[in-house]
RNA sequence: GCGCCUAUAGCUCAACCGGAUAGAGCAACGGCCUUCUAAGCCGUAGGUUGCAGGUUCGAGUCCUGCUGGGCGCGCCA
């Protein structure tokens, strides 16, 4: 599967509008040198080598550090330090840098002039909107499909937090030029939705859980009392893929099957909505029935000699494609075992042209993982091996008072993600979810959220926005308003360091969204922001912005519209709000 | 028993295909509003990156083993 790199820096991947970045000066300096040191004999004329520059960390290594002499030691069969006063030596003179240093074990260090690197108020300025954004994807159809939960129940804190990954993925790979579509898949026929049947129609007969009647593991949360008394009152509920009238007639199962799931449906769509994350497609596995697809994998299975029968049930041999045990397709009982339909699933995925899928999943789905992909492979339809990709969240927990919740839809105990966002607000709520690593547990304390309400992580972003906009807006009401032509004419005028820190943040931020796309990590945008906003608040409080010097002013200005413009983008990116003012 | 994830400051977490002296927030302590939003800033303190080996110029990061935690190992989804 070919990703785009993002990481490696390359030439020309970015309109750059004749802007030049530093980054893409130093390499070409680099190359240059490069080519000298080939030349006179120093190193294999035919070497190639992936010139890597990084930002520091560590200001005393200046801005810019390359361990291309360390790279480069095996193959010129030289000390590193050599390699570097020789590369050094041959680098071309340019304005952009200020000065050289070799350190240690033979980095080379750059020192940016501060006009060279304030170049890139001009790229964020005239790409607006779409700095960062790029071309790696070249349009190829992603399909990411996420949440998927079965419409038995409200949503709760995991599906939230595959709810806002995906989400935030699928802005990541937008912003990176793929043509992304969003998909939904959960099952309305199987035996979950005959027991959330029996769950609304025991309740219709006004049964309790406690009742020895109460169907066996049976739905007991209240919202099934609110389905049945809705349904017998004939309300028509719409969700997104769906309407139902309730016939509120007690004895049609089918009636109030049908209207339960559009009930539920419903719900999660306005859970959904309440977290600001859409769909392109709902997809139904009872279509998978209806339309003969799983009948076809089955028999497509089977011609290809990878199934067997035995004990009366019909089973893959998954084991032939690395699965620690053969599965059952279909059982005794001549149902197919949920495993099969995700197989034609995925094959459906596949025939619409998806080249890349991305699954995002709870980590309690995992072992669902090599099973689809073995049974993708057994179908032998030129499916590549590790296809679909799938990225899975480990677990969430809430925690109140000290205590987990427990998240049992039979129990009827519930935190649900509606309750979530009307506690501590649909953007603390997205934030704490997508902020971490999906490898992590996750737990989510409610009364830390909403203690913590007024001196959120979120809000040091938003805050960070707000000021900026505030800054900007006293500009324009000002008697000499900002000029961005006499600003971008003298960005010459930020000499200071805390200046020069968020210049080089800013130039990382296309970089970070190419890396943060291809990994599917959004919280190293979340990561990003925080670095973001804490430049621009010490620059804040450092600097003063409305100086009378008009030259220097309209630089920091234009300074403040290029981060206030970052800032927007990336939390957009995690669709967060940008308030004006706070 | 097997598989996947995980272990970093008191707590919650970062750390860019392996890079230089491991960074933030919260909590603690000390400072900063007669000037652009103090939901902010500056400073102090806090670490044997679970343990033991290995790979190499260099390891929180890669490999092996061990220990602790989570999840999974259905003819459930």
């Amino acid at each position: 599967m070919s990703r785009p790199s993002g990481i490696a820096v390359r030439q020309r991947t970015q309109p750059n509008n004749g802007f030049s970045l530093m980054k893409e000066t130093l390499l070409e300096l680099l190359n240059h040198a490069l080519a000298t040191l080939k030349s006179e004999g120093l190193l294999p004329a035919d070497h190639a080598v992936d010139i890597r520059i990084d930002a520091t960390r560590d200001k005393s290594h200046g801005d810019y550090a390359t361990n291309l002499a360390l790279v480069l030691a095996k193959p010129a069969g030289k000390p590193p330090r050599e390699i570097a006063e020789a590369l050094v030596k041959a680098l071309p003179d340019s304005a952009a840098v200020e000065k050289v240093e070799i350190k240690g074990p033979g980095f080379i260090n750059f020192f940016a002039a501060t006009s060279a690197a304030a170049e890139i108020i001009k790229r964020v300025l005239s790409e607006g909107e779409t700095f960062g954004r790029s071309h790696h994807g070249q349009g190829e159809k992603v399909q990411i499909e996420f949440v998927s939960a079965n419409p038995t129940g409200p949503l709760h804190v995991g599906h939230g937090r595959g709810a806002v990954v995906g989400d935030c993925i699928a802005r990541l790979l937008d912003a990176t030029g793929y043509q992304v579509t969003k998909e939904f898949y959960y099952n309305d026929a199987g035996a979950q939705i005959v027991n959330l049947e029996r769950s609304v129609s025991a309740r219709i007969k006004g049964l309790e859980p406690s009742d020895p009647a109460w169907p066996e593991d049976g739905y007991r949360g209240e919202y099934i009392k609110e389905i049945a008394r809705d349904y017998m009152q004939g309300v028509t509920v719409r969700a997104d893929d769906r309407e139902v009238t309730a016939k509120a007639d007690p004895d049609d199962s089918k009636a109030v099957s049908d209207f339960a799931v559009a009930y539920l449906r419903r719900e999660q769509d306005l859970d959904l909505k309440a977290f600001d994350v859409k769909f392109d497609v709902y997809f139904l596995e009872s279509s998978l029935y209806s339309e003969g697809k799983v009948e076809k994998t089955v028999e497509r299975l089977v011609a290809n000699g990878h199934t067997y029968e035995a004990d009366g049930a019909l089973w893959l041999r998954t084991t032939d494609f690395g699965d620690d045990k053969d599965r059952v397709m279909r059982k005794r009982d001549g149902f197919y075992t949920y495993f099969l339909p995700d197989v034609a699933y995925h094959l459906d995925k596949w025939q619409r042209g998806f080249t890349t899928v991305i699954d995002e999943q709870g980590a309690d789905h995992h072992s669902t993982v090599t099973r689809v992909r073995a049974g993708l492979q057994a179908l032998d339809a030129g499916i590549p091996k590790g296809w679909p990709e799938y990225v899975l969240h480990q677990m969430a927990m809430v925690v109140r008072d000290g205590k987990e919740v427990k998240l049992s839809k039979r129990a009827g105990s519930y935190v649900t993600l509606r309750d979530l966002i009307d506690e501590v607000g649909r953007d603390a709520t997205r934030y704490f979810l997508v902020a971490r690593k999906v490898d992590s547990q996750l737990t989510f304390d409610i009364d830390l959220a909403l203690a913590q309400s007024n001196d959120n992580p979120v809000y040091y972003l938003q805050y960070a926005h707000a000021r900026l906009c505030s800054v900007l807006k006293r500009a324009a009401e000002n008697e000499v308003p900002f000029d961005e032509q006499i600003g971008l004419a003298h960005l010459d005028q930020l000499t200071e360091e805390r200046e020069k820190d968020l210049l080089n943040r800013l130039a990382a931020y296309p970089e970070q969204l190419a890396r943060a796309a291809s990994a599917r990590e959004p919280h190293q945008i979340a990561q990003y922001l925080q670095e973001l906003a804490s430049d621009f608040h010490s620059f804040y409080n450092a600097v003063k912005v409305m100086t009378d010097d008009e030259f220097q002013r309209n630089a920091r200005l234009a300074l403040c519209l290029a981060v206030r413009q970052v800032l927007f983008n990336g939390l957009n990116l995690l669709g967060l709000g940008a308030p004006e003012e706070m």
